[in-house]
DNA sequence: TATCATGTAACCTACTGGATTACAGTATAC
DNA sequence: GTATACTGTAATCCAGTAGGTTACATGATA
């Protein structure tokens, strides 16, 4: 519950953090090799390992394949962030007056 | 299993299935006062009710708290169907090798 | 020194969520 | 039957963004 609380307030894990940190290292290859492997360009790794981007339902798949992993894993860890900035980054979302409310 | 190996074969159900058949039946509500409520236009509920277009991480948002559920099992029901949709109906996702296979 | 890997910037394309406006059809109310 | 309301749909605009290409500067390394 507390631990609930805390991460609502915390700021979820870029999914480019985990491939910067983790697996790229682990694998100890290149941006060049990895984007070749995914078949995508060598900006869109760079640019995803920078949290610049977005990892898209399109890229979950690549490194799902690529990586023999899930590719709910990756795609969560983005959805996550995502709701998470929504939450936070768009206050108007706020007024919306629950139905529960209002009845 | 069966069940796993099966459901990967049928296309996910869009979230707007569950909002037009369920939600909006049980409300008792139109879709003009749905969209007020909401914070968003009138087109755009409809256009989510009838599959037209992906539930946001922001609809998900403006969705959970008028209706006081959580964002994220919306927001499940969009990345599920949206990963799926990237296995189906891009093919070239195929060509990827394996790194297991090639180590 | 020459090569490779990397970060970054500029620019382009395609797609998409959302808003607005408009029109046609179907109800329901009076 | 007429008016009002709800709905589906189309056209248009805007902003944001994933991905590509090209280019340049830097750092590391052979």
């Amino acid at each position: 519950m507390r631990n609930n609380l805390r991460d609502r307030n915390r700021k979820p894990t870029h999914p480019g953090t985990i491939l910067r940190e983790d697996v790229l290292p682990a694998l100890n290859m290149t941006q060049v090799e990895f984007a070749e492997r995914l078949g995508v360009s060598r900006l869109t790794v760079s640019e995803l390992l920078h949290e610049k981007r977005a990892l898209s339902p399109e890229m979950a798949v690549r490194l799902g394949r690529l990586l023999s992993t899930t590719p709910d894993s990756w795609l969560a860890m983005q959805s996550t962030l995502n709701l998470w900035q929504a939450l936070h980054e768009l206050p108007e979302l706020a007024e919306i007056v629950p139905l529960r409310a209002s009845a």
